[in-house]
DNA sequence: TATGAATGAGTATTCATTCAT
DNA sequence: CATGAATGAATACTCATTCAT
């Protein structure tokens, strides 16, 4: 990725998460970016084509990220908790992106057909390290594709906290709560 | 509201729910509602006052609904888990609407701060609740409004498996599995 | 004119002086009515033919006004005096209706031509009274209609002065100095 | 102004004065200037905008004409009689900007309220020649604000004459009289 | 006579895309 | 590589007109 494709990359992010994508303009995107409107299609075909390219190297940074810090775990319930921590980490980190994918989620376009494609694949990968927490019974037997889904819903009600408590909230302290009630409940 | 308007809201939120508030157009709405454009206009002042209209009176039938049924239990642990229950149903009865609420509570256009707003004031509701339940002892001390942000969550992770799954779901089973694991978690 | 037809005309007056022929609607000329905008129809079969009629009817009031003061005189320089004098005064009375017939002078719609030949004909009556009053040697040998013109032009300039002046103008003031630069110039 | 600007400004010209503001369409502008509608948007943001650019930029033009042939006179009653003759030639040969500025003149929207503004500046310009010539003694006593709208008024029915008589016209003829009218008055 | 809901052709404006430089 | 002027199809919105009551 050079370095405009990367700034193109970023102001698009940015761009897609205030208006969402067809309420953004590549007017918009070029006047973030700093750059002509001319330069976004030299780089890109089309506004289709860079939000397929943002969704892609975006699930790409955050993947490769939760991996390295999933394999530095032995066990497979800290694998899970390491997983668990690591994701909300990084789409806090990757705010903006996370926006974008939420807001796409719900259509019937294409672009957000095959964005679903892409979350499921994200939360099958999820589903994978419950399925060996559970043989190794750290976890209830149960559903692992309806457990996978809670903890990929915990990032949206931590985004939504996020985004309507927006001034004095501390990150930490919503990791830690919202991990345990993923596994211990909230009840007594 | 009056046949004509009745006939716009639902064809409103359909037409949200596919293509999203900058996505859908007034003669996709028009067409859907199979009125003309200009009838549209008689009744509503802009596109956003349409959307502005189902938000409100969307949420107030749901809102009303889950009233009800919480009304109906005595004691505050059972008036909670009824309030997850109906929730759910209300939402999974209402899914086209709540895709609405979903695509549209990221951005940062005053319609979607807005809603974000009404959305608050909803979760809070759940959060009475809550506290109730915490002070007779039936939920563990805690931040009650990250846990009603986790009950809010519940609804998305929902919302997401049955758009990914559509094909095949039993939506009993995930209620049962979903209220569940908001309540005893997924550890074992 | 009946009734309803008479708030019409002096609705659509008002209406066509504020935003012009094309800038008025239907929609603004019932409501200065207080009436139903089907009532409109009921009375006109359109927009034009308001305007037609308002056009017609407004002059015909004018000019047997004009007719009436001027017969009173008897010489025909005196009638020439009366004639600019009664003429000022009554499109200072009708001011709303000169300013829709200024503002419609002066396209190349059907509507605004045939208005130009209304116009045409009132000023040629002007004409006739420069060619009596030349005749009896009261005013300068010359060519009668650019004279005709002149008093025309008068009433623009009134009218302009008027509207660029809203307040405090005393307009007596203006007919006695008007009517003076007319006859003898404003060179000493 | 470049190239395009100009071509614009000058179809918009045409047009507004064939079918006033809001008989005006950017459809027909745009056919007029033999440019996309979109291109008219490139340059100006609105059709109100392109509106008042003509008028700035038309009086500019206008302005700076009469101000240099006046300039050539040495005496008031000179310069007087050059700046009457002067603005008759310069709205002669722009008639369709004049026309734009007479139907535009009536009504109380902004950009009618902001004409008359304009318009205003225009004759306290032309009354500052006449206070000088007054001064000077070469012309009565009297009310320097009335006169100028006189003046101003013989533009209106030049325009006018021009308009309704529109072939076999001599435009000398008409600046001759109109002159003589203006300074010496129409009586014996 | 009067109404007002419904219509659809028309209009201002937007915006993704193209292309000559 | 980068630009920005130009494009035209699409879109929100307007408004004269119709018509059933």
């Amino acid at each position: 990725m050079n370095k405009t494709k990367k700034t193109i990359f970023e102001s698009a992010i940015k761009v897609f998460s205030t208006y969402g994508y067809s309420g953004a303009t590549m007017d918009g995107i070029a006047a973030q970016a700093g750059l002509a409107k001319g330069t976004l299609y030299y780089h890109f075909d089309s506004k289709e084509e860079i939000f397929n390219y943002i969704i892609e190297e975006g699930m790409n940074l955050i993947k490769e990220r939760i991996q390295e810090t999933v394999d530095e775990q032995s066990d497979s319930l800290s694998k899970l908790k390491a997983l668990i921590k690591v994701q909300l980490n990084m789409f806090y980190e990757q705010r903006d992106f996370f926006k974008v994918i939420m807001s796409q989620l719900w259509g019937q376009e294409s672009r957000q057909i095959e964005l679903r494609e892409v979350v499921n694949e994200f939360i099958k990968n999820i589903e994978g390290y419950l399925e060996r927490a559970m043989n190794d019974g750290f976890i209830k037997k149960g559903e692992t594709a309806f457990m996978a889904y809670t903890i990929f819903g915990s990032l949206c009600s931590t985004a939504i906290y996020e985004l309507i408590n927006e001034d004095g909230i501390n990150i930490n302290d919503i990791f830690e709560n919202i991990t345990e009630y993923i596994l211990s409940g909230i009840q007594v």
